[in-house]
DNA sequence: CATCAAAATCGTATATTGACGATCAACGAT
DNA sequence: ATCGTTGATCGTCAATATACGATTTTGATG
């Protein structure tokens, strides 16, 4: 067998299944995701220490067009990180702890050197 | 004062300042973006469970080619989640368990309501 | 129903990511 | 010095993210 050959082989038999990780790895990576971006850790912490239920006041508070932060809430509502009820005219947002606590387990879990049964 | 004039002065008077955060939120997104995609979580994960220092196990073990794992784990280093070391001609990686720690502890300070001066 | 305020969405321009073949650089061994 | 192996880097293309003005949607109110 060659020199090059067996690089080759090593690159084409690589496992074809799962391409995108584990369900695991893709729910981590789908909430750090989500995270990401220092406007809605923003966001997210300004939910958290002033208070659940804000709105237009966070556009306010940040240095962001409301377009802009309009879309990072959206980003953060679909990862679960929070959650928008609709209030009349406006729309009262309030973090969702549930995501946070699943994301530290998540992590504790990826951290902890016990064996996974795959 | 005008019905839309109140919101163009809202507009423009939002503080110009931290235009990208505070550095908390900064360092937070930062830690969460080179987590933000699956390759890397299996990365992190496998140099955890399996343990410390590995190279070119890592490309046989996921189901991405060597240029783009070689490219994930460059952001994994850059972040401070892990750690290569040359050993000959290949590279031994292994997993920075403070980053993880940091990170939560950054996550523990966000969700935590007590009160922040500044 | 005309109007106003609030927030989502659209449109768009620019920037960053992700994937990967190809190539390069480092190094041990002949 | 040459070769073979390993892993980083380059170049490129497609996809996604970011920012935000402009517009639309939604609902309260006169």
């Amino acid at each position: 067998m060659g020199p090059q050959e067996a690089r080759a082989i090593r690159l084409s038999v690589r496992p074809e299944r799962r391409r995108r990780g584990t369900k695991e790895d893709v729910e981590v990576a789908r909430l750090a995701k989500a995270l990401a971006h220092p406007a809605r850790v923003a966001i997210l912490r300004l939910l958290l220490t002033r208070g659940d239920c804000i709105c237009g006041d966070i556009v306010d508070r940040l240095p962001w067009a409301q377009a802009t932060v309009s879309q990072h809430l959206k980003v953060l509502k679909e990862a679960g990180w929070i959650q928008g009820e609709i209030d009349g005219p406006r729309v009262c947002y309030c973090a969702q702890p549930e995501a946070g606590r699943k994301f530290m387990a998540l992590l504790r879990t990826l951290t902890s050197t016990e064996e996974r049964s795959e």
